[in-house]
RNA sequence: GCCCGGAUGGUGGAAUGGUAUACACACAGCACUUAAAAUGCUGGGCCGCAAGGCAUGUGGGUCCGACUCCCACUCCGGGCACCA
């Protein structure tokens, strides 16, 4: 009787959901695993078959985890808000709420067909008012601690829809919807201070066990460079009070080869510089350059940014720059090459040593000087084709002749503070994130304008934040959607919501119609999931938000522990701290066992903690475990003696894919293990092990005389489920989100763990990407294209397991993979082998008889078997952890395939088969698993043990080459000495034939693997 | 231009520096069947009668031994892009 999986996959799916058999607990007496996948933005066009993929993968790790003995959070909701919905609702008066409603059910009815183990109970949606109200709590809070402002920002325009656009919308500079050109045009806006971050979010990733292709895009795309600040005096402004040595005016550079600065021939201006409205009375040339500015600024990005193009500039007459280390005067120019963004917007330009100024010095002969000599001494670099871009070292260059690049960089800026024309400066490329959209269907934002207010308030511009009881600020309902033509939002239109009274005054103001754009919701949706009905969510936060000041991480701690001081006595806070882990997650975990800390903290931050508890009288006892702490390569090294669990770690830090690798110093590890910090990296993450400590170690303490009230507080804080859940243990999801949704919410967890309301620093321990589906050929799935393969034929046809079997199986899952319907086939096949294993134990059971026969016929067999097994065990288990699912299906495959020629299996052999297929294929291995006489879902059941004594080979196929290429192989037993090996291989008659009498010159032996006789 | 990936049979792909091509698809042959489907069994990298030789994008190198490590390149995919 084949499998009927229609019948069997509906049953099954009605007990999960009966039993709530994935529903997660906030009780933390199991250790807790924190599975997400990236919630999906609901569709009209329904699940696509790329979005499982992901989905499966973290759905089979989650299950193992229970299986495992975890306590496993695996939730799933909606990132409802946006722009298709609002698009369908323009076109056809559907409110877009109706839309997404509609969309959610049919995404919720499709991730339910494919078996997929979420807690739905926890089920979020963006677009809830009482989920919003919380986006909006964070936006108010960054709006106090001053990291949201007001700002002047360029917005896309489509002026024959009359609408801004998103940068999503903006394809090829061209307006998606109608396809007209798009215009920059300057709007107010609200924005985020997210450069604020810039450094701790670089910093924190070396610590984190994230894809380094994901750590290297987010790193590229905030790209730190350092370098310095120089100001050049602009002598032709006259300021006689300051006397003719000194200068009031500059024009200000950023530069990160300071060490050029005597090759600075000419100064580049941006066309939006504000130089040149300040000084335009000077500027003899005015009508020439006010052309240019113009023309440049009519440009679009696209043409401004085209690398190809030839570069143009003007040359500002009448006004000059003095280089202030040669003290000559230089042209200024006002060039499109140059961008107000970056840096200071102005540039010097050495054209020696950079390749754009040098394009550019030779198109209008500008001078150029050599400054840095790639052969010095021997200075021969007469004449450049190029500009030279590497170091060397300096020549005519003063004071700085005859050092190299470095030691140059070191020296000049040194000087130029000196004399205190120039500083040390980090420049990111990172901006502040745009924070208004305008748009009907996102997060209102929760602030009145009150023209009253202006001058009165702390806030200064009249932006008035919402008391935070107002909230949720809700949508106003619309009965006809209509777009602003004048670029504001559709809610600008709707008079009655607009109209407001001011929160502080009373008085008449007006609200924000902007909405919050697409990323807010989904910046903190993984805290949400830790208590999704919360109606007091964050408000956990309120016993310190007041004491504590952004980015003051000590405060905050010391007020915890002040707060327990007081609360416990000193002397009754056992507390172990440690300096400088490595925190990835399995050394975090090493070190708490072996050492029992509780918490980590990193570099100078540790120095610095230390003194404060000294001072506070917080140390009872300080112990110092024989670490020792050495300068190498401008890092900082630390070196721990040999332990116990060295080869664990070893082969840790051998198999990681972290970057202290590549610090990571094999030759000493011979003698023990180091690892280095870099020295400039020094900052304080994974406070959590504080937290841990506190939730742990607080509510066992006993005869405490402590302030009731403040008790029952700090319990109620410490019992908060995102105090145990958070952070995410294993993040998995596409690339396309590595830089913007993963900055985004890092740093949205950064501020709220700084006010308190966050219990980490960082939202996830690791992160992990899926490869993209692609239809056949090779190209993305779009519907335009008609290549979009819908999951519902899929199952309907060869059922949910085959489904997620197959996307499993397809190829390595970090990588791209094009949709293959015929390569299913294999897949479902080998689930109906499975089955059919499966029916004839339960029909060996039936009769007594044959099921004796049964096994005393395989008594011999068996031991093969059970050595397969449990080899597969080992597979995978370890592949599902390292997400080589393909290879553990394969694996399982092989299996089955052992079973069947086997000629039968013992129910005790096929039980922790089912067990490993489980996670792959749950419907059908509930059905086996209740067929085997097993009660409950074997979610339940735990995980097979892997039992190294029952998967060693007895005999193995020893290896036999010459000169490197195999020429015989010879069974023997595995515990074969290498002579023997030896012996066996020069006894050999193949290795007789080629050896032809001569004698070895080399025999190399690899341990129970093979012998290569060298002639 | 810069930064990440990737390239292995007819196809998807597998291989801690140690038997290249596991597993699966497709194909061919056989068995069961009146027949088909389903299922099972067998086969195959290429050249060669064989001995053997040649094969992991290309060309070099290290090594007793290289798909794996190093150097130089080609093509494909992704990201950034006048970032000073």
């Amino acid at each position: 009787m084949p499998y009927n999986f229609k019948r069997t996959e509906k049953k099954w799916q009605k007990y999960w959901k009966d039993h709530d058999v994935f529903a997660a607990s906030d009780d933390a007496a199991k250790p807790k695993f924190y599975g997400l996948i990236e919630f999906p933005y609901p569709s009209g066009h329904g699940l696509h078959v790329g979005h499982p993929r992901s989905y499966t993968a973290l759905d089979v790790v989650t299950r193992k985890k229970r299986m495992e003995g975890f306590n496993v959070l695996f939730p799933i909701g909606w990132d409802a808000f946006g722009l298709p919905a609002e698009q369908y609702a323009v076109k056809t008066g559907t409110h877009p709420a109706v839309t997404t409603k509609k969309n959610i059910g049919t995404f919720k009815r499709q991730l339910q067909m494919l078996g997929l183990g979420f807690d739905w109970s926890r089920e979020v949606n963006t677009t809830d008012s009482e989920y919003y109200h919380w986006t909006q709590w964070i936006f108010l809070q960054l709006f106090k601690q001053g990291l949201a402002y007001k700002a002047k920002a360029a917005i896309n325009w489509c002026p024959s829809c009359k609408i801004g656009l998103a940068n999503e919308e903006v394809v090829n500079n061209a307006c998606e919807r109608c396809g007209g050109p798009v215009e920059k045009r300057d709007k107010e806006q609200w924005m985020l201070r997210i450069t604020q971050y810039a450094d701790r979010l670089i910093d924190d990733l070396q610590y984190l066990d994230y894809i380094e292709p994901v750590k290297i895009q987010q790193r590229n795309w905030m790209g730190r460079s350092e370098g310095a600040r120089i100001k050049f005096p602009l002598p032709d402004i006259k300021e006689p009070e300051f006397g003719k040595e000194h200068f009031q005016n500059f024009l200000e550079v950023f530069t990160t080869r300071p060490d050029t600065v005597f090759g600075a021939t000419y100064m580049v201006i941006a066309p939006e510089h504000p130089l040149l409205e300040k000084y335009r009375a000077l500027i003899t040339n005015g009508t020439e350059v006010a052309a240019y500015v113009k023309k440049a600024r009519h440009k679009s990005d696209m043409e401004r940014t085209d690398l190809a193009k030839e570069k143009t500039g003007v040359e500002l007459k009448g006004i000059h720059a003095r280089n202030p280390l040669t003290d000559e005067d230089i042209p200024i120019w006002v060039a499109d090459y140059v961008s107000l963004q970056y840096g200071t917007g102005a540039i010097m330009a050495v054209p020696a040593h950079d390749q754009r100024d040098f394009e550019f010095a030779k198109k209008y002969k500008l001078p150029m000087k050599i400054v840095t000599c790639p052969h010095y001494p021997e200075q021969s670099c007469p004449f450049l084709h190029e500009a030279y871009l590497g170091d060397g070292h300096n020549i005519e260059s003063d004071f700085l002749n005859g050092l190299a690049t470095a030691e140059a960089k070191k020296k000049i800026i040194a000087w130029l503070e000196e004399h205190g024309v120039g500083s040390r400066e980090v420049q990111y490329k990172l901006r502040d994130w745009v924070f208004s959209r305008q748009r009907y269907w996102g997060e209102p934002i929760p602030m009145v304008h009150c023209q009253k207010c202006k001058e009165k308030s702390k806030y200064g511009d009249g932006w008035m934040p919402l008391p935070e009881d107002a909230l949720p600020l809700k949508l106003p309902a619309i009965k006809k959607y209509e777009v602003a033509d004048t670029g504001e939002s559709p809610l600008a239109k709707i008079a009655k919501w607009v109209k407001t009274k001011c929160p502080a005054c009373g008085g008449s103001a007006t609200r924000e119609t902007d909405t919050m754009p697409n990323w807010a919701g989904s910046s903190w949706y993984f805290m949400r999931y830790a208590a999704p009905r919360d109606k007091r969510f964050f408000d956990h936060a309120e016993w310190h938000r007041d004491e504590i000041q952004p980015n003051d991480l000590d405060k905050r701690l010391f007020a915890l522990l002040k707060h327990l001081k007081t609360l416990l006595g000193p002397a009754e806070i056992p507390f172990w701290i440690a300096g400088s882990m490595m925190l990835n997650g399995l050394d975090r975990k090493l070190w708490r066992h072996m050492h029992d800390i509780d918490m980590f903290v990193r570099g100078a931050d540790f120095e610095r903690l230390l003194e404060v508890l000294r001072a506070d009288g917080f140390i009872i006892h300080e112990e110092h475990n024989g670490w020792n702490r050495v300068e190498k390569d401008g890092c900082q090294i630390e070196i721990c003696p040999a332990t116990p669990l060295e080869g664990e770690l070893y082969a840790h830090l051998r198999h990681g894919q972290e970057q202290v690798l590549h610090r990571y110093d094999l030759e000493r590890a011979e003698r023990g293990w180091l690892w280095g910090v870099p020295f400039r990296t020094i900052s304080p993450v994974y406070m959590l092990g504080f937290y841990r400590f506190l939730r742990e170690k607080f509510p066992k303490t006993r005869d405490v005389k402590a302030d009731a009230e403040k008790m029952a507080f700090l319990k109620q804080y410490l019992a908060h489920p995102l105090n145990y859940w958070m952070p995410v243990t294993w993040y998995n999801g596409g690339m396309e989100h590595a830089t913007l949704h993963m900055l985004y919410s890092r740093f949205w967890n950064k501020f709220l763990f700084d006010i308190g309301a966050a219990p980490t620093s960082e939202p996830y321990e690791k992160r992990t990407s899926h490869g993209m589906i692609l239809a056949k050929g090779g190209e993305k799935m779009s519907k335009s294209k008609g290549n979009v393969v819908n999951p519902d034929e899929i199952v309907a046809e060869y059922g949910a397991d085959t489904f997620r079997m197959y996307e499993m199986f397809m190829g390595p899952f970090d990588q791209a993979a094009e949709w293959d319907t015929k390569g299913l086939v294999g897949v479902h096949r080998f689930l109906q082998k499975v089955w059919a294993i499966g029916l004839s134990l339960r029909a060996s059971k039936k009769t007594k008889q044959s099921h004796k026969t049964v096994i005393s016929s395989e008594r011999s067999e068996s031991r093969d078997l059970i050595r397969s097994l449990h080899q597969t065990i080992r597979t995978v288990t370890d592949d599902i952890e390292s997400m080589h699912f393909n290879t553990a299906v394969s694996a399982l495959m092989e299996l089955a395939n052992e079973m069947q020629k086997a000629g039968g299996v013992l129910k005790k052999q096929f039980k922790p088969f089912v067990q490993l297929l489980s996670p792959f294929a749950p419907h059908i291995a509930e059905e086996l698993w209740t067929a085997l006489g097993e009660k409950g879902s074997i979610t339940h059941s735990v995980w097979p043990a892997y039992n190294p004594e029952l998967a060693r080979e007895e005999e193995i196929e020893l290896v036999l080459q010459v000169n490197g290429k195999v020429r015989d192989t010879v069974t023997v037993s595995v515990g074969i000495s290498d002579k023997e090996a030896e012996a066996k291989a020069l006894a050999s008659e193949k290795i007789q034939k080629w050896l032809s009498g001569k004698k070895p010159k080399k025999v190399i032996v690899v341990s129970g693997k093979l012998v290569n006789v060298v002639l």
